[in-house]
DNA sequence: GATGAATGAGTTTTCATTCAT
DNA sequence: CATGAATGAAAACTCATTCAT
């Protein structure tokens, strides 16, 4: 499974990128993400990517066409592939339990962003920003991805895996506290990874929370 | 109990302001947490302020210098406050369990950016950027926040009302999902506040996670 | 009777100008008539008036906003003025001719381009391209010039001086040349003004063409 | 007899243009009447042509040479040929007198113009921008058109027929009007052509002005 | 003959900042 | 204390032009 964001472009939409053009794509991220959108001087890009600044324009038209050309097939890439690969196999295996799910599709989710740090951290920074992206990204979020997971944790739930509450309350509660884990790991404390010993404990806190269970003593 | 952050500082820091300083002030909040800091000008500022763009340089110096002078104060106000006031009372307090400390906390830091949500914003949105302002924030973070909320946990840990995992690790989590919960309602999303209903969704989440208890059947 | 344009604005609209402002309208009018507007650059305006190019921009905003600023008042200027002042004093006169009003009509516009040349030169050029200008000029023209003209030439052709064709008619010819007249002098020829032998052969013209008359031999 | 400018060139010059030079042709011609060449970029004559700029500035080496290449055989086109093909017959003609001149003369020519306005747009509106252009035209003017229209008018001042007035008065009274009359119609009004209607207003016009003759009543 | 790729040198415009009054 | 006026520096963006293929 390739996880590489702009690999898959590449392969998914035949664009030929010229070497220079590959220069401006990878130093638009570097900056985007080190330093936030607004911060970045097109003639900062061009420097870094050692081409003209003219040349970013001839293929973007604006700075802000830019952005959207890095971060909107990310967001058509992130969520769609969650499912189609990993996911079906998981709930089709045999022991399938909601604690599988969780843990594989954290590990598919963790490795993806993994592979395309730098573009999520620009993904998360502009988000908080810009109407225009958040208007490509809630269609995605509300379209492919909830009722994705919608379908998964009424399957658990229906087999008495889960508590006996909502499932879009269960759902917020899980895409906040998994978001807000991801986010904090991989924009904040800008890590490289998140290991399986955190995963596990993340899936541990998800399961069963923080309070000693009555049968531990 | 006041929480509003400026008579906070009003009383706490004796600074008076002048009617135009103050319009300055909120100004540059209201801009800076719709807009973000970088695509705010100082052109803009006055226009809504209805000041000269002069006076704002007289008073702060620098641009950065006004958003420090913004977001600072808050910081020092936001995590101190949380103690001083409320919390050791909770801990003192009869049936003190660590819910109840939980439900305290939440409603108490949830009262308090409800009252100051552009500021928070501005805070969440410019501490991802700003490395000077992580600066500002780490430390009171490391040596305020972390000791007191282990100090509680450590308390509830010894009372046996806690899962038996480093204190670390829980603190993590519960920050990692707290804040997490807090910046999607209040940044991302835009909520006015919270209700108590969610309060005690998370609540419950927290203490006993999603997985349906052998004894709920 | 002062004709020059940027005094009467002056004391119309009460402006006042610094000195760098001033210089920016002379040397915007001056390099506009030269060059065209679009062969000038806003860095070149800044040379010529020794100002920055900031400064241009503080006050106009646009580049394009600085021409409509420097031509809108002079065609708000140019054909009202024409009749308050001394066409009615023409009309009342007790010797008052169709050729009289045209001899006063035409040294009365003469005079007021030629204390007003490269602004007029400006209008001439650019209204030809730009459908902005001709939305502020058509008006004006439809509702102050062609009634007021159409007023004296309804009332000569009462009088029995004007040839019997339809008034609109001899309008439309009257602009045609008088207009093709005045452009080509101070627009094509760049002519500082135009001699009054010049204004009396265009009047002879006008009144009775170029056919030798019957009553000439 | 064949106005078409193009056709004309075609024939003349014996240029073979590929179907793309052709459409560079058109596509410049189109735009530069339509916004003038200062506001007509290389790349929009290029995509409107559907060709690539390469090929433009392969062929015409300049932007500046293209308007040149476009305009000087239109200007060497435009006033020799009123004469060798219809005026000649016009003055050998039986019942030939200046007003059948002026007709043949004005209807040739705005069939001419009819057949070729956009380029006859691009002609005006440059000619006054561009001393280049100016330089072109004005030698053909003197040495072509003056002393041809001279020869004409001295002719039927001989015969009696027109004002006793010097003859470059005469050329130039002329002259202003017809232009003005002309440019007027199809460059600021942007009309398709002037009818017949019309051309006889202005014969009658240039002929006995608008004064109404004492042979009228 | 045609073009995709690339750019140097501009262009308009923005902006934080200064200073005399 | 307040501000109108002014700007250097840099921002985003444009454009005529070149050149290897």
């Amino acid at each position: 499974m390739n996880n590489n964001l702009f690999n898959e472009i590449l392969s998914a939409q035949s664009i030929k990128r010229t070497v220079k053009q590959q220069r401006i794509v990878d130093a638009s991220i570097r900056l985007f993400s080190e330093k936030g959108y607004s911060n970045t001087s097109t003639a900062e890009i061009a420097k870094v990517a050692e081409v003209s600044e003219a040349s970013i324009f001839k293929q973007y038209g604006t700075k802000d066409n830019l952005l959207l050309s890095l971060i909107v097939p990310y967001i058509k890439e992130f969520f769609p592939s969650l499912a189609n690969e990993a996911m079906d196999q998981i709930i089709s295996n045999a022991d399938s339990t909601f604690e599988g799910f969780l843990r594989a599709f954290l590990k598919n989710r963790i490795e993806f962003i993994t592979g395309n740090k730098e573009i999520f951290q620009v993904l998360i920074k502009e988000i908080i920003y810009k109407e225009e992206l958040k208007k490509e990204f809630l269609p995605y979020f509300h379209e492919i991805v909830i009722p994705r997971i919608t379908k998964f944790i009424a399957l658990f739930k229906e087999r008495g895996e889960l508590i006996d509450i909502p499932i879009d309350k269960i759902l917020k509660l899980l895409f906040t506290f998994i978001s807000g884990f991801i986010v904090s790991h991989f924009v904040l404390l800008n890590k490289e990874s998140i290991s399986n010993e955190e995963v596990e404990d993340v899936i541990c806190f998800v399961m069963d929370g923080i309070r000693k269970s009555s049968s531990d003593h």
